[in-house]
DNA sequence: GTTTTTTCTTAAAACGCTTGCATTTTTACT
DNA sequence: AGTAAAAATGCAAGCGTTTTAAGAAAAAAC
């Protein structure tokens, strides 16, 4: 008798049981206001009773809509990515969109496929983060008519918006703050000079702080390495070697370790040593001496590129193709 | 002429320009042998000629599986569970799937939301990290056919699958160390105590092996406050006043602050303090003295647990509904 | 009480794919 | 060449919504 197969329950469903159409039930659903109250209340009466849930998958393919946006980006473990990925999720579902998270170690091949995975599922939009935009990328990205905001990193080529600082002007302000401390020989250590941030923006800054005040640029004293605590541990040697008496860091972890491989070295930070960081992240807060960075809202620069992507699905045109978001400094015990 | 409207290239175009079915071309897409080599490479041709992708969504509702799982997590800014997410969707996309990402704030009312849209968007299953597991939450889990497990988390009730390590032995084991050393006033700093892995398994761990050496239990040495870093920094007098020589953390961050609460007071670790922690993330090696440990496999944890819920979504019977995962120690200097 | 308007509803056609079943083509054997 | 079995293919009915064009009902206007 009862051995009915627990049918799931549609929309049909619903319609059968509340005695109206499902366009009907479909407009209650939705919220739209062209139903009468009392019908509404007598749909909405079967829906609680009868425990119904959409199908969001057939909304979407119904609406071409998806509600669901994908975030590429190179490791969610570096507390700098998961700091936007946390900014851009927190609008996101106030904006009742969900969020797909991929890794790809920003490897091309895995940022390609990615891509073309997300785009299969239909999403309404894309935050991209990445260290590097190639051609390639940038031609997928134009090829598929979806929304895309790239978040905390910069097209050289702005042909695609995106959200970020002022990488120059903040370096030039946080080198500058090292010079004025007296020293001349200032490391700058980074990840590969290869992702723009780097080797175009960063890498400008510094160049550009150093001629203003006569001081020669040294390539010796530019260390190029990847992003983790431990390539930053172990530079130390280099650094001394070179005579570098202060290191301005791209990233927070690599700073880490390039603090600790002094330090254990027996360096004095910040009296023999002093280094600067870039992300502000709560790392600089837990090492010792604490680093002084230069400070971008994280989180902010997250949760505006969620905000612009919106925009863009709306369809509202931006004036801008580019958001520069205020960058700071802020002192800690790393330099004098 | 050529004004067409750029229209998007379905399963039914490609059927007719290849002068086959619709049926063939999904078998061909699907990589169903049951097509004769010519055609398939006919039908390869068309498809990339046309540059045709198949809909996901449409896919999913044809299929009912969307090849996506839901993975609701408190913060992914926590090196802990973002941890555990890489290790989740780095076996995921292993297995052809993708991760819709949700953070909760470990929010009971924010769980239960997300939980809900996740299943309206037909994920095939769900990962679910949380401190708490109370009993809406089981029932609502119950009600959804979806497979869901946990990681890095434990059911009291055992009623839902997941992966784990044994927190009652791990504490045990770590605390014996300190006691060890001499210690006979040892602080138990925890996250809530709400959450069973704290109050119940934990601590049980530590009166355990308390009581095996016969140290009474005391009240005023479980010092319950949440996870943040900040949390621990500013623990350092009640610790203090407490007379604790030692602590036992829950969380890493946790006990960076309590580490460096210490340390910026003048106490001397391990000399006059001894501090071990429970996760050992990367940030236990970022410290100095550098924070020793239980080891959990985080990573491997989020790993297992989503090769737990492929097989729970092939609906192959698993023998266990717990899989308990190694764990270890690790000294470094925060102890003796 | 009609006629207009306006407000609600409905029927049914998409949306783009999968899949069970029927049909046709091939292959393998006599 | 003829037939049974196996391999390929096609048909068409879903999957659970949205949405448009059109019809019905209710409200407003005359």
């Amino acid at each position: 008798m009862d051995s009915r197969e627990e049918k799931t329950v549609t929309i049909s469903t619903v319609a059968k049981e509340a005695g109206v159409s499902m366009a009907t039930v479909s407009r209650v659903v939705n919220g739209n206001p062209n139903v009468k109250p009392t019908t509404r209340k007598k749909v909405l009466e079967v829906i609680d009773r009868l425990d119904y849930r959409p199908n969001a998958v057939a909304q979407g393919l119904a609406s071409k809509k998806t509600t669901t946006v994908g975030v590429i980006t190179p490791d969610v473990t570096n507390v700098y990515f998961s700091s936007l990925a946390r900014g851009i999720d927190d609008v996101a579902s106030m904006y009742k969109y969900n969020i797909i998270l991929a890794n790809s170690d920003g490897n091309h091949q895995k940022e390609i496929q990615v891509l073309n995975t997300l785009l299969a599922k239909q999403v309404d939009g894309i935050i991209f983060m990445g260290h590097n935009l190639t051609d390639e990328l940038r031609a997928q990205f134009k090829r598929a008519k979806t929304p895309i905001v790239l978040a905390g990193s910069v097209d050289q080529k702005n042909e695609v918006e995106s959200v970020h600082i002022n990488y120059v002007e903040a370096v030039e302000g946080a080198v500058s703050n090292l010079i004025n401390h007296g020293n001349k020989r200032i490391a700058f250590v980074s990840g590969p000079l290869s992702d723009p941030i780097n080797g175009e923006y960063r890498l400008q800054g510094y160049k550009n702080i150093l001629a203003k005040n006569n001081i020669d640029y040294d390539p010796n004293l530019v260390f190029e390495t990847d992003y983790r605590y431990r390539s930053g541990e172990v530079l130390w040697p280099a650094l001394a070697s070179a005579h570098a008496t202060a290191a301005f860091v791209v990233d927070d972890e690599l700073a880490a370790g390039v603090l600790n491989g002094a330090r254990d070295a027996g360096a004095k930070v910040p009296e023999d040593f002093e280094v600067v960081t870039s992300n502000n992240s709560k790392l600089t807060e837990i090492v010792r001496p604490k680093l002084s960075s230069i400070t971008q809202p994280l989180y902010d620069i997250g949760a505006v590129s969620m905000r612009f992507l919106t925009k863009m699905m709306n369809k509202e045109e931006s004036p801008q193709k580019t958001i520069e978001l205020p960058y700071g400094f802020i002192k800690r015990g790393s330099t004098k």
